[in-house]
DNA sequence: GTCGAAACGGGACGATCATCCCGATTCTAG
DNA sequence: CTAGAATCGGGATGATCGTCCCGTTTCGAC
């Protein structure tokens, strides 16, 4: 790969990644293009479709979270705390936020082509959480994808609000649950 | 109102409704006003934007359910019945379910605009409940409604899937919780 | 330094829709 | 029955975007 390109290349994603992250992704292509100095032909060339951008851009954050969610693997309320870091996570990053939500693309299939599994991390860490008696046994993953939706849901300006909807689903989900 | 003005404005509202509620709000316009058998500007003298249509197929549904939150008033166990109905209304409703979800229209505005206020209706049901001690005192409205669209946006092909994520939410929501 | 290949820029294209307009049609009062 | 006004149908219009293409520029191996 020429050097031009390779530079090219990485200034597109660190401007695609700000802008998807403040913005969401319904921000055009175009403007990406224009914002990072370069035409729109140059990213279409790098990243065929705007998915394949947002894959992109998606799997840097994916490597991290993967490696965080290992570390807290075995350790007693791990789901509980790489819940938490994945809806924080969504909460500071709007195009994450919108395709958990549904609108747009589809955050598995650009987390599967990134190789780094953050869906079948969420997914161990839940099971065993269930047989641990930490989880409720019925609750199944996309039941919490779904509830991780509603809590980015809401409107986040105010940091608490997401500590509290935290809190009630983590509560809700608890087979034993407590008072708040 | 011409007669037959009058029939087409009805009958423009019932396949509205019908195609809102099973394909959501992502219809063409020309598509509705096709399968009510009228031309595109039949459509729009009506109702003039897509909102517009919207709010008035919203306004009928808003009608009952306001009503049956004013019977529930008082009993125990309000606030959870109404929001499980509202729950289940909506997701028996697409187009409902994605405007709760932010994603195209504002349903409050339509809902205020329709006179029967919904969202005043569980707001009321919400402080009682939190005066009682049912729910958590720290819990706002917007956070009932992020966590309602939540509920929604899970695949809720299976029946069972709504009733476990409104049992998780509802659990999380009480002040005092319980095994599942 | 030269030349072929790779990359670039940005405009063209095509698809999707909501909205508006206007000539044709239908209703209804008198 | 008739005239005029309300209504209708559906194509035109305009805006938004993602994707593709091609003439031009730049790179870098030799």
């Amino acid at each position: 790969m020429r050097a031009d390109a390779q530079r090219n290349r990485a200034r597109v994603l660190a401007v695609a990644a700000e802008i998807f992250a403040s913005e969401g992704l319904s921000v055009p292509v175009h403007e990406i293009a224009r914002r990072a100095g370069v035409g729109t032909g140059t990213v279409s060339r790098h990243f065929p479709t705007k998915e394949d951008l947002f894959a992109a851009v998606l799997l840097e954050r994916m490597k991290e979270l993967s490696e965080q969610a290992d570390a807290l693997t075995g350790s007693p309320g791990a789901f509980f705390t790489f819940f938490a870091t994945l809806v924080r996570e969504a909460a500071a990053n709007r195009g994450l936020a919108e395709a958990l939500g549904g609108a747009g693309f589809d955050v598995e299939a650009a987390a599967a082509q990134a190789g780094y599994d953050v869906t079948a991390r969420l997914n161990a860490l839940l099971a065993s959480a269930q047989e641990s008696g930490e989880v409720r046994p019925d609750i199944t993953y996309p039941d919490v994808k779904a509830l991780m939706a509603g809590c980015l849901s809401a409107d986040l300006s105010d940091p608490a609000t997401l500590d509290r909807l935290v809190a009630v689903v983590s509560g809700g989900l608890r087979g034993t649950a407590r008072d708040s």
